[in-house]
DNA sequence: CCTTGAACCTCAAGTTACTTGAGGTTTTAT
DNA sequence: ATAAAACCTCAAGTAACTTGAGGTTCAAGG
């Protein structure tokens, strides 16, 4: 099929780039259709179609689906109506957009964490990515108990920081659960609980720990409920050994 | 079903926002299988199932599909093999992202030129987003003949100094169309032709003007290629009256 | 205890934009 | 003339749900 401007389907999809069997579908629904060989029922291409085609493939490109494809194909010109929808679309990407650098984010917190760690708990893995999935949640929450500065702090802190506050974390679980078992007196016990404490002071600075101790929680009740949607590092005894393990800690800072 | 750690599955789709029909389908694939009532066959979801679930979005959230969410649920570590995956899924979104981007950019030039042309020829519109959708192929196509200075300057340009330029090809091509057939040395055209020039000069710059001028384009044929698959604002007549008109522009420019 | 409406069940089919495959015909090159 | 390459149609598969029909179970009011 060597006139140059009519091509077999072949030639064709090698113009374009188009897989053969796209082709046939969009000339199934309609969307593109091809003159046809009346004998041998082979599709001939040409010029034209090309230029349909990359029509096609710029409304795709703005988001449409082949359906709308088909109605905006006709159209001539394009007015106040289009600019609608045209707005809906990028307000739809812009969400897309966050999302996606979202989870570049996450993935890349966890990224680091299991090159440094060599092996995580698949636990922690989650209740990173919960954490940074549900953001806006937690935001929420702190506006919602007025939380606002403590929330801002908490933006400025780099990536970095952040990446090592989950190193702490990892270490942490690990620790406590070697240590589970041990009684809460015990120096080892305490010197573990001594360092996370001293960890999360510097990444959160003492001021900001001191805002978050002073406000009191009426509804406690929606942090349990929250609480009981995240993927927790250890278990329910676990836990339970760890906020004893603190409560003596902090006992015997007192009394110093 | 009151009891506060079972669930009916409407309680457990007002608490996670998961339509019902979709833990319908997560059951049947084997995703999240809740306990069931024997004599009933209603299903009764329990906190950990929640948990369960918050995984399933974690790693929906990270790009996996439900197949491979399937078999890493079981996982209780995660090791460097999952590293490899999820450096190819931050690829894979980090190239989604440009693509968002670059439809974001496109939409808004066409609504900005909406919004103030009021109505657009739909040519223009897809020429338009073609140009940006085949940014890469024209840069691809400038390094091969060494006009990368070139590109760097273009790449400097605002978007506001695009809009404006989507702007003058709209107004020139309207003066085209109303223009087409008087003869090419009718002091309307000659106008028109002037005021395209003087527009993409100062847009350009004299110096670019001036290396894109002195580039002997060897390969002729591939631009042709190129254009053929560019929606054009102009029909081929059109195009060659104005070429005609260029011409004769450049000739008295010359004779002065 | 009965009824009634809400909530639940299963199973089948539809959705989008393709992709894959089987089985057969036409074209093209030798 | 023949064999390989390219093409055809039609059917079915894919992911991740959504929609719908037709029937059962639960919870509350009378």
């Amino acid at each position: 099929m060597n006139n140059n401007n009519k091509f077999s389907i072949g030639e064709f999809s090698e113009k374009t780039g188009i897989p053969i069997p796209t082709l046939h579908y969009y000339d199934e629904i309609g969307l593109l259709r091809p003159e046809k060989n009346p004998s041998s029922g082979h599709r001939i291409y040409n010029y034209q179609d090309i230029i349909i085609l990359q029509k096609i493939l710029s409304l795709k490109f703005l988001g449409y689906s082949l359906d709308e494809i088909k109605n905006l194909l006709n159209k001539t010109s394009f007015t106040v109506d289009l600019n609608e929808s045209l707005s809906l679309h990028f307000q739809a990407l812009e969400k897309e957009k966050k999302q996606i650098e979202q989870s570049m984010k996450s993935i890349n917190r966890v990224i680091r964490l299991i090159e440094e760690e060599g092996t995580v708990d698949s636990n922690l893995i989650f209740s990173l990515i919960h954490g940074m999935r549900t953001e806006h949640i937690q935001e929420e929450w702190m506006v919602r108990h007025k939380l606002t500065d403590v929330m801002e702090e908490l933006g400025k802190k780099s990536e970095e920081d952040k990446i090592s506050l989950d190193k702490t974390f990892t270490q942490v679980s690990k620790e406590v659960k070697q240590l589970y078992g041990k009684p809460v007196e015990d120096p080892k016990v305490q010197r573990m609980i001594k360092n996370y404490i001293e960890e999360f002071f510097s990444f959160l600075g003492e001021d900001l720990m001191q805002k978050i101790a002073d406000t009191n929680i009426e509804g406690e009740l929606d942090i349990q409920e929250l609480e009981n949607m995240t993927p927790s590092l250890l278990t329910e005894d676990e836990q339970k050994w760890f906020n004893q393990a603190m409560e003596y800690h902090i006992q015997q800072e007192e009394m110093e």
